[in-house]
DNA sequence: CTGTTAGCGCTTTCAT
DNA sequence: ATGAAAGCGCTAACAG
């Protein structure tokens, strides 16, 4: 069964209505100033006449470019991710471009068969997140001539283009600001880390400024899956280990809120008992009571910046390859002076 | 410059590796089992070898779908239309589709708008939020045989396919809570309604539940933006009335995060001075102290039923155009007898 | 400024 | 089971 039968109305039938060839019908969508403002007035009313819409397929097809920019993520779920695709987005839709989102759930193999999928598809321009990725993935993009842009991190050795802030440094900063608190008996609490260099930096960033201050190496916990329930999980392990920590480091906001719910639980006061820290400065972090100690990320700039230096290189113009943008510690009430 | 100068891989290409003509090629790819096992093979290799991805807009301009699906939300950013979208793409991705995303910030004529950019790139069916939509959208989709699903509500004439849930009986069952809990002086925190039927109908249903139990009718406060800030504004100037309301029905969970901060910084305590209530039940909202009293909806259900109506359509198979799901009022610690 | 023409890469008859 | 050939709707090159 044909659902499309409906579709009729071609660049044919506007320049029949309107007394044009097709050329110009083409002309009028994408070079009006090329076409006399009489001829160009006909056309248009046409194409309203008839609600035509051109086929995109046919033009990509022709012209090799689809006007739709790629952005994948690892899950649509976490709020961050949201916030710099919608910025992105709106960058873009100002430039005439559309964004086609997809998920791959951390698993690298599924980032590499959506974006087949999308160069099948005629996608532009590609935007992923982080900066590990299959080397196939690399190759595809280079194959098919796809400009892309990395996010989320700092690719140090500029092998790609990279807009974001360097994960190490953020987690280097917040454990600092532990340390200085006091604190030694600490304890991360880690999202998965495989194809996940935006944790794997943070941790390091962590052990770190731990190994710097003098204090003893920390306990590692990894969660499962990035979500509450895991995190909780997580936690109540940590709290039933013989030697407690006074400081939790977490990956993220996720991680360390469902930190919180495990002390709740518990009965475990924070922060006169336990001190936690996120990463990321979501509303979830920052609404808790007490209200979580976390890193502002520059989640907005990030879409924004990567949709530029999409267009422009899409656009033939010159770009900066590889931005770094800041952060900042916001300290809130999760985090104080441990007890004696 | 042109940045698509590498492309070059065609069904042209892989036939002639594979020693056969563009015709086989196609049936390798799209009705395998019409071809020589042997050949098949032979096809296949090439395939792999040359790194070739079929041209969409090719395919789509001659078969005129193109296995692609728009899911267009009001907001990236509300974290139950990421979910609802995550299910969506799950469930599409099994059956090879891939799915456009695109936002409308509550802007009805932006949606129409993004539609027919999207329409313009081919896209097979549609999934929209909510039931409110211009006219315009309706004759567009209906024009070009798009077939689409309206989801979040119920709709009760029939006019256009639609899966969700009743969003004005989830409106009266949290207010029968309330109510029931024994407060009568009750203030509504309302999202922006235009285009925004769940909202209205979310109110209606509170008004109704109030009505019916003999209350007063509730003084209905609107929030600029559906955002915590907005809402916290919002909140202060309920609390600001010299009749101070005893309980605050939210249309959302957002909405009623916020309340709980304005009450947060107001010094006001959550339930012994007000009782608030969201809708949604998402993690921000359960998450707080004390924990929001919500409305459980059928996220992820809605993305589900949604794909599998679009699936069920494009392969023209039978399908139920009309589903209505289920809800749940979720009790938690802002809640309780209002005092004396 | 506008029309004619060719062809983008693919699928689909129609032959064989 | 496979190939030859036509053509989907559009844009770019070339005339005029």
């Amino acid at each position: 069964m044909d659902t499309r039968t409906t579709r009729s109305r071609t660049a044919r039938d506007v320049a029949l209505l309107a007394g044009v060839s097709t050329a110009t019908v083409s002309r009028a969508l994408n070079t009006p100033d090329t076409v006399d403002p009489e001829t160009l007035k006909r056309v248009r009313d046409a194409i309203k006449k008839l609600r035509y819409v051109p086929h995109g397929g046919a033009r990509s097809l022709r012209s090799q470019r689809s006007r739709m920019v790629g952005a994948i993520v690892p899950s649509f779920d976490y709020a961050l991710y949201a916030r710099t695709t919608s910025a992105l987005q709106q960058c873009l839709g100002e430039h005439g471009y559309s964004v086609v989102l997809a998920e791959h759930h951390y698993d690298l193999q599924q980032e590499l068969q959506v974006t087949r999928q999308l160069i099948e598809h005629a996608v532009d321009a590609f935007m992923f997140v982080g900066l590990d990725h299959d080397p196939r993935l690399f190759a595809l993009l280079e194959d098919y001539g796809r400009p892309f842009v990395l996010t989320w991190g700092v690719d140090s050795d500029h092998r790609h283009p990279a807009v974001g802030f360097d994960n190490r440094a953020a987690g280097h900063a917040i454990a600092s600001h532990v340390l200085g608190l006091g604190h030694r008996r600490i304890a991360i609490l880690s999202a998965p880390l495989e194809g996940n260099d935006r944790g794997r930096e943070r941790v390091a960033g962590f052990r770190a400024a731990i190994a710097e201050a003098g204090a003893p190496a920390p306990h590692v916990e990894y969660v499962q899956r990035i979500a509450l329930g895991a995190a909780e999980e997580a936690m109540h392990r940590i709290l039933k280990r013989k030697q407690r920590p006074t400081a939790v480091l977490a990956t993220n906001d996720v991680m360390a809120v469902g930190a919180m719910l495990a002390c709740r639980s518990a009965g475990v006061r924070i922060p006169e008992d336990v001190s936690i820290t996120g990463i990321d400065n979501t509303d979830l972090g920052a609404t808790q009571v007490p209200a979580l100690t976390s890193v502002r990320t520059p989640i907005v700039e990030i879409g924004t910046a990567a949709a530029e230096q999409l267009i422009a290189r899409l656009e033939g113009k010159e770009f900066a390859a590889n931005q770094v943008m800041g952060f900042e510690v916001v300290v809130r009430g999760s985090t104080a002076r441990p007890k004696a």
